[in-house]
DNA sequence: ATGGTCGGTCCCCGA
């Protein structure tokens, strides 16, 4: 058996239902992490995708932010809906579940990371402190030594190949230092990136800003990922960027990123 | 086509 795992930066969930829709239909994923959904729980577009045969676990905002998970399998248990290590932390950027799949439990989190700009700056301060306790958090997942897919808009470049011109992006907050040595650590402690781990073309992007002309120059970055504990990596069987979305009527300025797993 | 982002919200902000 087969467990698709997508994670996609949507930029409004209402704004974008008719694009959600269909590439649920074609693509077939099995669990979706949604990011910027932009919306509180109750207009969540819910009968529609439930429709389509998932069940929806939502942490919506009004307005900014907002994530959600969709899985065809089972939702055992809704771990987290805030990243923990802040009870301040007022912004939705995190849901945590554990859902039932033919192998077993698997633990999949929608993640979206702050963007952090302007930085320097309290904005840039947010990012990095949350990406200290997404690290945290993360490292602590790893006792269950379960299958972990850590999916989400990470806002981070990984690498100067990630970008069309990596020298454009000089200080921004996406591509800083910091910023890259929070992501490494997060790695470091014992996650993969999946992209990565199979192959990890350059100039492979995510994310295509609707400014300057961005998607018919391919001016593209690479800042969605899925994070893999090695339970997970070690039956990760492909990741496919679902490029041709970006090119649809009323598109988001992302496009689902997805594994396939033997799980 | 004499311009050139989009979405949500509220008269501008965030990305």
């Amino acid at each position: 058996m087969t467990l698709s795992i997508a994670t996609w930066n949507v930029n409004s969930i209402r704004a974008r239902l008719p694009n959600v829709l269909d590439w649920l239909i074609q693509a077939q994923p099995d669990v979706v992490c949604l990011q910027e959904i932009k919306t509180v729980d109750e207009d969540f577009p819910r009968l529609e995708v439930e429709a389509l045969g998932y069940n929806v676990e939502t942490v919506g905002q009004k307005g900014y932010n907002g994530v959600a998970l969709l899985s065809k399998y089972p939702v055992e248990d809704v771990s987290h809906r805030a990243l923990p290590g802040d009870c301040e932390d007022e912004q939705s950027r995190y849901i945590e579940v554990v859902i039932s799949a033919d192998s077993g439990p698997v633990r999949v989190a929608s993640i979206y990371l702050p963007n952090g700009n302007p930085a320097p700056g309290p904005k840039y301060n947010y990012k990095l402190a949350w990406m200290q306790r997404l690290k945290t958090h993360a490292a602590n997942l790893l006792v269950f030594e379960e299958p972990v897919i850590l999916g989400g808009d990470y806002n981070l470049i990984p690498r100067d190949s990630d970008v069309h011109d990596a020298a454009e992006w000089q200080g921004d907050a996406l591509i800083r230092p910091e910023s890259r040595d929070a992501f490494a650590e997060i790695l470091w402690s014992g996650y993969s990136e999946a992209f990565m781990q199979v192959g990890g073309r350059a100039h492979q992007y995510t994310f295509w800003d609707y400014q300057a002309g961005a998607w018919p120059k391919n001016h593209g970055i690479r800042i969605d990922h899925l994070l893999l504990s090695s339970q997970a990596a070690d039956r990760l069987e492909k990741v496919e960027i679902h490029k041709a979305v970006r090119g649809e009527k009323k598109a988001s300025d992302h496009v689902p990123v997805m594994g396939v797993f033997a799980l």
